[in-house]
DNA sequence: CATGAATGAGTATTCATTCAT
DNA sequence: AATGAATGAATACTCATTCAT
């Protein structure tokens, strides 16, 4: 029966176990990573591991909650600054901020965040997405306008892994906030807009 | 060291032991499902599952090898038309198709995608995914002229899940094809681009 | 990763399993010893047994360790007399402590060198002995002389049975302390000087 | 249920699959050595072999019943000539014979012989012949007339492993043809006339 | 509170043997 | 007779969890 941890020194402990989960599944994945590992980085024994944490999936939910207030804490003090600036400026400075915060700490939390994401799904779609941007090739030879365009390789890098992404976790969602006819023009629309506005913008 | 089948019954027990695995891949993911599950769905024994495949290992990659088959045998034949179509257009008829291969068989092929994209993530990044739609609302009632964007929350939808999966995975990428800031100034013209296109549009 | 073990009860536990090793050993050889008779012999649960083994095969290094430790414990101490004795009775007293040393606790230590030794070669080679055996009685019918010596058949046991072995030994030796044909006339040396010493003390 | 090959076509898959037995033993030891192996090494299936052999073990038996012909065969004719020699030439011109049959064909059958054996006891005893050995140098040094002996390092290599095994062998054999104080008089025996003989010679 | 020893159900994998074709 | 597909009991090893000290 794990108790809530009511002195100081507990909650070291705690944070020590949190801190040992992120470097344990930085290191070997959630998949691989045992409660010894974590007990042994953290500088305790197994037991008392087991006196904080009822099992080893809370382990990972307390990391899963450090993990996204961090996020928050990272966010929301921007919000103010944000909603002031044009949107494609907001858009780039959040990422700017983001890429910093995984990237801290040995990369601790983007190695968390890909654990989560499996990063195996590079491999495994890698062939997808090659087809995808061979497609993106063909489709720019027949459409000789289109080569005017800037930075297509990461526009295609963009649309094509977002658009997988947002395409399988929409499918995934059994309360989806909008339907699939809708997500696919709304990626059309985009993709079209910013098209358009780039030869635009280049005429 | 597994044996090439040579009989029409040894071919059918490879087929039935791919099928078995997107069964029991659909119900409890790659990581939960064992050989045993695999053989028994499968009708037929454990011995018999590894005369065909080297081991567990070897049935995923069989899977996958099919599930990119597909792919390429459902966009290949596409390509001649959508190259022809303005590039809105050709997104939305790809991803109709594309939807409609992932739901069929019992959205056996979603489920196998998902579970390449490890579905937890939804969970984990539940809250980011809000936070964000959050800094959406707070941006749009600063910023009134926005409001005349239609498909606010599905745009939003695209841009949140789409930035969050290309940012993870681009970081993850020992040799990206861009650099961060590339990326991050292509997700900012991107979303720049087409509310300005959108507005142009409405006014 | 085994851990060493820190407490008493650990202690006991290594030992346990040591000793049930030989006694699994003795009773049905290495090959067909499993985990679990080993760790029921040793009143253990098979995870504790790999608590302190990696695997099967650092148990049985641990038993010919102490094999080992063992026979050295018991000649060592033995060396100072023995120098100082005919080679004859030096021979003779090592022999007589070393044959008491393999039949004691029921002979485990026996059982455990026998097995090393793959008991089936007395059964596989048993002919091949038995027709040498032939070769000498031959010998000595066509050489009456050498029927004056003592002890003609334990004499035609070791020569046969150590030279079987060392011969093979010898063959198997990538770098093998002297040549196939100074081994063979060893061989040769020892039993004509033998002989001939024999008749020597006789005549 | 293995029948008796009646036809020569049958005996030429038996004779095969023998041949492939030793040559699999060779590779990998009878251990590691599985049917299916055996069977594709005989250029056959593994159904046709349970034609021929009861099982695996059955298989084992005819390549020792080889193995033991081929020795008979081999030294058989020797006999009338070694009867007629002096015993040490005798003993030297059977060894030279007996190492040749060993080498032949790939050194198949001193694979056979020494898997027999174990190997492995090389390994194990190694500690226990190196501690013997040392104790042969203590020896010399506290008798220096034992320095005139010629041959030191090869008649300790012989003693030695020869001993070790007549020892084991005489104590694992629940009937043995002599006592064990028997057999170590006559170790003891071999050693002291052989180095009496040696050093008259040397006088 | 803490420790670390002990547990045992669960997993992947092997291989001698059988049997339908 | 021959084939090779199928079997399934058996084995080594793991690891989350419990509990005596």
């Amino acid at each position: 029966m794990p108790r809530k941890p009511q002195q100081a020194r507990a909650r070291a402990t705690v944070d020590a176990i949190i801190e040992a989960g992120f470097i344990a599944v930085s290191k070997r994945g959630t998949h691989a990573t045992t409660t010894r590992q974590i007990a042994e980085i953290a500088g305790i024994s197994v037991g008392s591991l087991y006196e904080y944490f009822a099992d080893k999936e809370a382990i990972f939910e307390a990391m899963n909650q450090r993990f996204v207030a961090e996020v928050v804490a990272l966010v929301q003090p921007l919000v103010p600054t944000l909603v002031r600036m044009p949107i494609d400026q907001a858009v780039y400075e959040l990422l700017v901020a983001f890429g910093a915060f995984l990237r801290k700490n040995d990369e601790r939390y983007l190695k968390f965040a890909r654990d989560s994401m499996q990063a195996e799904l590079q491999r495994h779609l890698e062939p997808v997405t090659r087809l995808l941007m061979d497609l993106v090739t063909h489709y720019i030879m027949h459409n000789p306008a289109s080569v005017r365009m800037r930075n297509v390789p990461t526009m295609a890098y963009i649309f094509i892994n977002g658009g997988i992404f947002a395409v399988v976790k929409h499918l995934s969602d059994p309360n989806p906030p909008m339907s699939y006819d809708e997500l696919s023009r709304g990626l059309a629309d985009m993709v079209g807009h910013y098209s358009k506005q780039e030869l635009a913008s280049k005429a």
